[in-house]
DNA sequence: CTGAAAGCGCTTACAG
DNA sequence: CTGAAAGCGCTTACAG
């Protein structure tokens, strides 16, 4: 910027106000000035300069607890980031992915990106409790929004009543009289294990959102008289198809089950495909119960109850423009709704 | 820095040093200033301050000329992102996704991003030729590389043979005897228009990717005598399921046609939904191939060409990162495939 | 193992 | 409408 200034005979303020404050300049000093750089091949004022001198860096971090790969997988994930780029695309602001290990002990070594990461504010994404990227990020002292995740100090989130949620839909499923019930959960602690689910894991589950629809799901149970402990509950240990069919493989495998309620839509289709290569007819043979109402559950006619994942992704990246805006943060519950269509055999 | 360096009792550097060179510090002493700065509150080294010092920023801009919400509706450009995402993590880099409005008319003001990201280089995805944002992106003189676009300078980029898949797989499809023909296409000219198309717009095509597809159609269709005019081109104006089935409810619409050749396998996916709503039967019907081999594909059985969607994102991440440091840039040229499934009627 | 100093590139409040 | 100056927070080469 110097140089361009000197060659074009100017100040440095004045190149940087005709690329900032082009009514600062009178047109034609302006049009000097741009060309002269051209012709030196400045590319303009460079963005770091730009940060360290204003405190601001145009850039909203998104804080994945999983390997991004696997976050593209999953779809209801994929809505939420529909949400949150609406909102950037709005505010002109970058949307940057911050991926940080999920197990524990290689956080360290993944923290780089967390602590490095040039953003104005943090949206921290359904992490397990206790996490310590949890500390890393808060560390930082930038604003940030929490989206599925409880939070004990009262930060700022965006969530849904999961608990509530989970109990509606698997209400609704056992309404209809099933007494042998399996339940198919993506993931209840971050260590890659899968498979069937003793009650000691159940209560050790790091992740807020499984423990609250888990408790829904056994307070379902409980109002129709399904003993928990005939529930048999298998893991699937991530996020992806492949798990999930394995999972409800190795449900099925077992002692018939006459429904199943899954922790996500990803895990019913999965099940509802796996229930067909079995032979079984859905809901006939087994009726199927989903969760977030994902776009592909309309076309299976799945039960499940529906959450605002888009929405959810626009309030919270909403909320944290308003944030760094200086504006206070709080807690924003959205509504979710139980959306009947075929598959729990509701039309029995 | 310079309050905790005092408070501490040290020098500025030493603070420094603390974060990022333990080992040039005693560990009494970095514990003694990590101590004090917790203390004070600060947040570790201020990442402006560190960009503009090393000149490195730690991310890489991936630049998208569609909205982002868009964006990840399009199962193909998922697949991209997850190859993208993979490298970003091994390298410790974030991802910067920079949108920027496809309509010309939207450049200047959606430009911000582009031209205040902060990113250490960027990855061009599928951008229409002589679009503004190129030269945008080209002016910032960062290390670049283009996904799927020309590239007439010779600049890096990751591609694949376009021309020679699309007329591998519509050659396959015609090679069973068809004769009533019809394409589907997403996009040939950015301006959100669908509808059938005629032969200016098929020349007018804006999209590289796009040209290429219809070209290699062309000639298969030339092979087979297949009159040219005769195969009636619809185009979606857009990537999303609904725009798909709208182009391909109008193929089917109008005047029989025996076979469908898509350029993608979302609207091929759409095309054999909006078939058997018509009450049609595929490939017994109407057949159908498509173009990419989206995981979807497989579960649906469709005839389609594997390009290696995954692998594309891995490598223009792995070169652009190369560029970055130093070493020279290339083009690389990734390999397709032929996927013979169900709905090209091969069985018959 | 520690410290003093230079300078990365920018924006803005202020004076003219 | 224009210019001179200060300072944002940092890292590193160098001297001790």
């Amino acid at each position: 910027m110097h140089d361009v200034a000197k060659a074009a005979g100017v100040s440095q303020a004045a190149v940087s106000y005709a690329y900032n404050r082009p009514h600062k300049l009178s047109e034609a000093r302006r049009a000097h000035i741009l060309a002269v750089a051209e012709k030196l091949g400045y590319a303009g004022p460079n963005p770091a300069g730009r940060s360290l001198r204003t405190g601001q860096v145009g850039a909203l971090g998104l804080m994945i607890t999983d390997s991004l790969p696997y976050a593209f997988d999953d779809p209801a994930t994929t809505e939420l980031l529909k949400g949150i780029s609406e909102v950037g695309e709005l505010a002109e602001v970058a949307l940057t992915l911050l991926p940080c290990p999920l197990e524990s002990a290689r956080v360290a070594e993944g923290a780089g990106v967390l602590v490095r990461g040039a953003v104005d504010g943090f949206l921290v994404y359904s992490i397990p409790e206790g996490h310590p990227a949890i500390d890393t990020v808060l560390s930082r002292r930038l604003p940030l929004v929490f989206i599925d995740t409880p939070n004990p100090d009262g930060l700022p989130r965006v969530g849904i009543r999961d608990r509530k949620a989970a109990r509606e839909v698997a209400d609704h499923l056992l309404s209809h009289g099933y007494r042998q019930v399996g339940i198919l959960v993506d993931r209840l602690v971050p260590d890659g294990r899968g498979g069937t689910v003793d009650a000691a894991r159940v209560k050790a589950a790091r992740d807020h959102v499984m423990r609250e629809r888990m408790a829904g799901y056994a307070a379902a149970c409980r109002k129709h008289k399904v003993p928990w402990r005939s529930v048999r509950v298998v893991e699937a240990g991530g996020f992806d198809y492949e798990r999930a069919c394995a999972a409800a493989e190795q449900l099925l495998a077992a002692e018939p089950v006459e429904a199943i309620i899954a922790a996500s839509d990803l895990m019913a289709l999965a099940a509802i495909d796996v229930a067909h290569k079995h032979g079984l007819r859905v809901p006939d043979d087994v009726a199927v119960v989903g969760f977030d109402d994902i776009p592909a559950a309309k076309a299976a006619g799945l039960t499940t109850v529906r959450q605002p994942l888009v929405d959810k992704g626009r309030l919270a990246a909403r909320l944290l423009l308003d944030i760094i805006d200086g504006k206070p943060g709080r807690e924003i519950i959205l509504p979710t709704e139980l959306v009947v269509r075929g598959t729990c055999g509701a039309a029995h």
